[in-house]
DNA sequence: CTAATTAT
DNA sequence: ATAATTAG
């Protein structure tokens, strides 16, 4: 899943609360059937790479 | 601890 | 191979 829609997610390396379009996002679901996504970033600050929680209703 | 993904 | 990511 490769996405475009720009998500606000605080980059945890510089502290900043940045709009930023993931480069991969997944689901994790586990065997209960609970589903969280998760996107994949780069920091645009560091170029460091970094996952964080994204809305449920998040699309790509 | 589990899930999926991938950078390290 | 392991860390990181969330929540319950």
């Amino acid at each position: 899943m490769v996405c475009r829609t720009p998500v606000k997610v605080k980059d945890p390396t510089s502290h900043l609360e940045m709009v930023i379009v993931p480069e991969k996002v997944y689901v994790l679901r586990n065997h209960r059937g609970k589903e969280i996504k998760i996107g994949l970033f780069v920091s645009p600050r560091t170029g460091k790479k970094f996952r964080a929680l994204l809305p449920d209703a998040y699309q790509c």
